[in-house]
DNA sequence: GAGCATATTGTTATGTTATATCATATTCTT
DNA sequence: AAGAATATGATATAACATAACAATATGCTC
C-alpha cells in the first residue's frame, strides 16, 4: 500500500492490497512479540488475524461468531483475553464509539489512536497526525491537566462514500 | 464561576459554586426548550438535574438508580428516553469511553464536546479548544474526510489531583 | 527429564449497558 | 370533544464485559 504520510489512512488507497496488509500487519506483530518476550499464541494470532481481515472494526462477539466455528468452547473470555493481549501491546485499538477494536498499522511505539469512521461504510482509517496531538497538549497544559490516555474518534464520510 | 476563557475546565475554578452551576444550567435548558418548542418534562428535567449535581460524569443505570427511589415503575426505558432527549438538545453529552454523562454547559450551540477527565477524582471538565477541532477538520479534509460527530477524551489527572 | 512456577485457555456464571415492543397516559391541535 | 402526536409505564431481551475457578500448556531449575 505504499508510504503513507502522516495524515494518510487506508481508506484513502485505491490500489489498497488486503492480503498484504494483513501478512504485514501479522509479520510484524509476531517479531514485535518475539522481541518483547511475549507469546503470541495461536488464538491470539487468530483474533488478530480476524481484526485484520478487514478495515471494519470489529466486535468481541463477532469475533467470537466466528473463533466458535472454529474451536470448540469459545466463550467470551476467549475473546476478550485474546484482545486484552493485543491491546496491552499495541497490536489494535479500540474503538470507544463503537465498542469494537481494529487493527494497529504502527504497533511499534504505543499510541492512541486518532480515527477516522464512515458512517456509510464503516471503514475507521487512523490518523496519527502530530498537530492534533500538539493542539490537545497544548490546550491541556493551559488548563494544568496532565495528559494520559486520549480517544479521539471522528465519525463522517469517508471519500468513496461521499461520491455515491 | 466568572467568565471561562475558551479553554477554561469546571475543575480549575478554586471558587466554584456548584448549586449556581445548576441552577444556571437548568434555567438555560428550560430557556433553549421553551425557545424550540420541545418539552422539558419533570422527568427529563429532574435528570438533567440529577447529571448536573456533580461534575463527575453520570451511568445511566446510576441514574436509573436514583429515580427508582423518586418515582415507582422507573426503569431502564425510562432512563435512556430522557437522555436521549437530552443529548438531541445538546444538553448532556455522552462520554463514550465511560458510557457515562455528563451536562453541556454551552447547549445553545450544538457542538461535540472536548473532554479532560480525571481518573484519579472522576471530574470531567468541557474543552472547546477551536485549534483542536482546525487540527482535526485540515487533517481530515487533507485525507478528504467528511467530518461529522467528533468524540475527543483526554484522560489524565487534573490540577488538584496532581497535588496528592 | 522431573518437579515446580507461571502463563494460557476452558468453563460456568453473572454483571453491566442498552434497546425492542406494546400498553397507557398525557398534551397539542382543530 | 375527537383525533393525532408525544411521552411514559411495563416487561422482556439483546449486546457488551468480567469474575472465579479448573484444567492445561509452557518455561525454568535442578
Amino acid at each position: 500500500m505504499g508510504q503513507m504520510d502522516e495524515a494518510g489512512v487506508a481508506f484513502l488507497d485505491a490500489g489498497h492490497d488486503h492480503d498484504h496488509c494483513l501478512e504485514g500487519a501479522l509479520g510484524r506483530a509476531a517479531a514485535l512479540c518475539e522481541e518483547r518476550g511475549v507469546r503470541l499464541t495461536p488464538l491470539r494470532k487468530r483474533v488478530l488475524e480476524l481484526i485484520w481481515s478487514g478495515h471494519k472494526p470489529l466486535g468481541a462477539y463477532e469475533i467470537l461468531d466466528i473463533l466458535r466455528t472454529e474451536r470448540r468452547g469459545s466463550a467470551p473470555p476467549t475473546v476478550y483475553r485474546a484482545l486484552d493481549f493485543l491491546l496491552r501491546n499495541g497490536l489494535v485499538h479500540r474503538i470507544e464509539s463503537l465498542n469494537s477494536f481494529v487493527g494497529c498499522p504502527n504497533p511499534d511505539s504505543h499510541h492512541g489512536g486518532q480515527f477516522l469512521i464512515c458512517r456509510s461504510c464503516g471503514v475507521a482509517g487512523e490518523l496519527n497526525d502530530s498537530r492534533i496531538d500538539d493542539a490537545i497538549l497544548k490546550s491541556a497544559a493551559k488548563a494544568g491537566f496532565a495528559v494520559g490516555r486520549r480517544t479521539i474518534e471522528i465519525e463522517g464520510l469517508c471519500p468513496h462514500c461521499q461520491d455515491g
